[in-house]
DNA sequence: TATGAATGAGCCTTCATTCAT
DNA sequence: CATGAATGAAGGCTCATTCAT
């Protein structure tokens, strides 16, 4: 078969997984469903990642990534918090319900890591949280240094949440709609 | 073994599955150590449930009968639309956060619910949707219809995504200081 | 399928066992290849032992037990240190003779039970030991103290190379013939 | 890499193995195990000896060798058959006190061999036992030929045995003491 | 020649479920 | 009714080996 770095074929796998997984949980993705849906043999699974765990985790750091490398494009500026936050609320849910899979496998994986490392989800969260208390902390006027944990956590909250009825919905207008209010409440607090 | 009544038996059985799913997932939670949680053969769990599929959905069942009973309990009246809505945030997240293993289980018995029955889990969201949406409808002044059922489903958001946190973090102080801010967020959409 | 007692079982597996790891040694007697010789499905070996070591544990046992039964029934009795070797060291091999299957099962599960918990071989070889200075101790005229226990052990030893050749060639005859001298060796040894 | 010629590269893969194989039995030394401890990689082990086997029936040729090698040094020479046979039996015993891996390894692919190819077992034994007894043809006085072969068959067995204590208590002492105490018996059956 | 990559076969174990008493 | 015993199906993983470069 084609020789391909194991790099390159680890990617494979991981997106063939966050299908699986979107499609039957983390418990239910077998090795075997997962190695499948990549068209490649069970054994050279094992080969990338020698144990499921390894992989599970390696997707966890993957949709990471993602959303940190997305955070990282964006530039904070001066503007009001309320536009701030609208804007990290509506490019979150937008993105989630445009990529339904890796929503769902997102919220799957998340439950298993927080039921197998407690610590690496709550670190991970925490690396998120850093990152949105930044964006907010350059906003114009200020807001008080001790309301950013609580504001960001909740805007988390409320994608959280959104995220949740997309999944059991899978309706994306309805969504973006949902999101729009959740915005306005948002403004609504921030904002004048 | 003492006699005990194929109800008892069965409500043994749908308790001990909560802790089990909570700890390991539904996928996780085998048969054999639902049963060793109950104190019970494993022959016996099949003997009152048939299936493993059976049990969880009373295990849905369940949980939904509890929320719905608080509901029923509660007395719509005549308040302004942010106190009442107020009232059910904080009342179901107070619950929540002094439950964890259920609040644990529910969310993962959601997912496996919409994993293996959509329609059923849309079906049971809908009769939390309709309820709260009555709720609301009390209010005064009242709110206006078309914006009833959006509302409502971003307060579901924010529940379920302080529970996500709630899951996360475990620490129930937090959890109620956001909600505090959720709440104030909802009273200054909906107005003061 | 019949119903047996899980006891009656479990000899059954480790009758079979015994003759697989003769054949194949420790490692190679896979689960698959006992449980076929024992005419019973996979999954029954695992509900009655578990794990393969567990399997390998009861087989070591038992296999010690039935030398242990031996020595019991023997009666230690006031003849010459050398008849009683002899006794014992004929016995012995004359059993290992006409089982040949156990005899070389033994060797395996020894060596693998050495690798997988040295103390507990150790162990078990002590039991052996006291046993067989019990025995020697008994005789007249009595052996001195301090060359009881080196007298044993060169006796297990002449027991164990006995043994190694008749695994080397399963020739009975043969096997008997070098005991004969071996006990010559012995009595040579031991006194006139 | 640097460049190492073929022959070299196989020594090194027959000494990690033999290591590996002391400690894990020859079902249990995986061609990886053995490729890592002797630092090279899997697909060179491999390239190197073809199968598993190959690399089993190198080492058997290899400890083989060993043992020949220090056979061929000896002079047999006009002593009384006692003499002899103590002198090969604690050079033996000593050798294989000294290198405890070798020794381990050497039973544990005795085992192997004779599970795999019996006639080849028996034949490299009959070497052997063809070497000793020249060496105490050239006793003086004389043994009776047909004494020979039962002689050297049960001194084997002593060796036999004796290695199987060193490996099961690891002691060099107590095994050079027990060595003393075979050899005694040795004597007092060739007779002074 | 040397070696990362790839894999079919098979291993031990576990699961939900059913059977037999 | 209640439960020890039994099991087909499947799961994660490893192994010796081969392929492709």
């Amino acid at each position: 078969m084609a020789h391909v770095p194991t790099e390159v074929r680890r990617q494979q796998f991981i997106e063939a997984a966050i299908e699986v997984i979107a499609r039957e949980g983390a418990d239910g993705a077998t090795t075997r469903k997962i190695a499948e849906a990549a068209g490649a043999p069970l054994a050279t699974l094992h080969y990338c990642f020698q144990t499921k765990e390894n992989l599970l985790w390696a997707i966890f750091e993957h949709l990471h990534q993602i959303v940190q490398a997305d955070l990282e494009a964006a530039v904070p500026d001066a503007r009001p918090a309320a536009d701030i936050a609208a804007d990290l609320l509506n490019g979150t849910m937008r993105r989630a319900a445009s990529e339904p899979a890796a929503n769902r496998a997102q919220v799957e994986i998340w439950l298993w890591a927080e039921r197998n490392d407690p610590a690496m989800a709550v670190k991970q969260y925490d690396t998120y949280l850093q990152a949105w208390m930044g964006f907010l902390r350059a906003a114009t006027p200020p807001l008080p240094e001790e309301r950013l944990e609580t504001v960001v956590r909740v805007i988390f909250g409320l994608i959280d949440g959104l995220n949740m009825q997309l999944i059991t919905h899978g309706d994306e207008e309805m969504i973006l709609r949902e999101t729009a209010t959740a915005t306005a409440m948002l403004t609504a607090y921030l904002g004048d």
